[in-house]
DNA sequence: GCTCTGACTGACTAGTCAGTCAGCTAGGTA
DNA sequence: TACCTAGCTGACTGACTAGTCAGTCAGAGC
């Protein structure tokens, strides 16, 4: 934190994860930081420069913290579990971290530039789900029968449609985890009885 | 497309189609339609009022346009997967509606005027789907084991995160519909040898 | 003490954009 | 004929914003 351009991108998230990434004005920014407008500058060419490099330091800061929070769970399946059920929990760092993909998702169909940075990490998203669907199999949790990659593009899609339907606001937390539990579960095959989360 | 008025919002949601919601400038507009930008403060008093009147333009276009492309299917399995698959396919027109509808959502996160539009457009969406799963029960082709509502909520999410897959460019058209078909399947317990597309 | 440098600022500029306003025009009415 | 009104425009304005620039200041090195 001691990192003045550090503190910067964090002001920075904290706006975009309050007004948009289109609402972000240098100013306010500043303003966040506690800097002068000027001073972003010095530390980024321009406007964009400091958007990207804002996504790229949330995305990173997010990986760390998920690979954080499923460090210590025993099994692959529990792990998968906890790493989907994430972003679908009340905390609000998470919410945040999930506003900022969003965002920085939806201005990527707008700008090549972040495209690519968006294709990068979404690519790292699911192959971690993968992975850990794998390890699951190794394990013997996991059906034979499952296809994983379908099992693994259709369990990252919803999540990401519920996470969006849980930023407009219009299901619960608890419902988004509920019907990530199942999606697992179907999508898995696992048997009823063994589908308790970690 | 003789009143004005419409043709304004038809340009309106070219635009949003091209620059995004927050790219939207009157000007831009203005020169879409042919009209000068006084004109348009003419038939809306703001900028606002424009985006959301045009967001709900779009929106009763779009349902009036999947609605069409269904009706004359004849089984209620058959309507739905045509319904979830509109939009993973390669259309234009239905990728342009999808897109307004992603802006729509997302605007929403910051805009408590439009989440209200959005929720109600998003129900009505969910009840559609449904209404399909609960007709095609009642036709036999959905287990009675399948709780109905979880299925929908799942699918509606599936279909969702393809969506913005499909948008951001990271899965091909291909690719989605078969995800999507999949996970109609899987939901709703078809066997195998009954899943082929309407 | 002197000089140099990196971090930082206040004041400014050039440009953009939503919204306003006075007024034009064609078609209808008295 | 004179008058009215809906539809429409060009020219304008005030608010805002990204980016620039000259200059301040504390501390390091000599």
């Amino acid at each position: 934190m001691a990192d003045r351009k550090t503190e910067i991108l964090e002001a920075t998230c904290r706006v975009i994860a309050r007004e948009g990434a289109d609402g972000l004005r240098m100013g306010t920014v500043a303003r966040e930081a506690g800097v002068s407008s000027a001073l972003l500058h010095y530390y980024f060419d321009t406007r964009a420069d400091l958007l990207m490099q804002a996504f790229e330091h949330a995305d990173v800061k997010a990986d760390e913290a998920a690979e954080q929070a499923i460090t210590d769970i025993p099994t692959a399946l529990g792990r998968l579990q906890r790493l989907l059920l994430i972003y679908a929990g009340a905390d609000a760092v998470f919410r945040d971290d999930w506003l900022l993909w969003v965002e920085m998702w939806r201005s990527s169909i707008f700008d090549e530039r972040l495209a690519e940075s968006v294709r990068r990490s979404s690519a790292s998203w699911v192959e971690q789900i993968q992975g850990l669907i794998e390890q699951a199999r190794e394990e013997g949790s996991v059906s034979a029968e499952v296809n994983i990659e379908d099992a693994t593009q259709r369990l990252a899609a919803v999540v990401d449609g519920l996470g969006l339907q849980l930023l407009t606001g219009t299901i619960t937390h608890d419902r988004a985890a509920d019907l990530i539990l199942g999606a697992i579960g179907n999508e898995l095959r696992i048997p009823l009885d063994a589908r308790s989360t970690a």
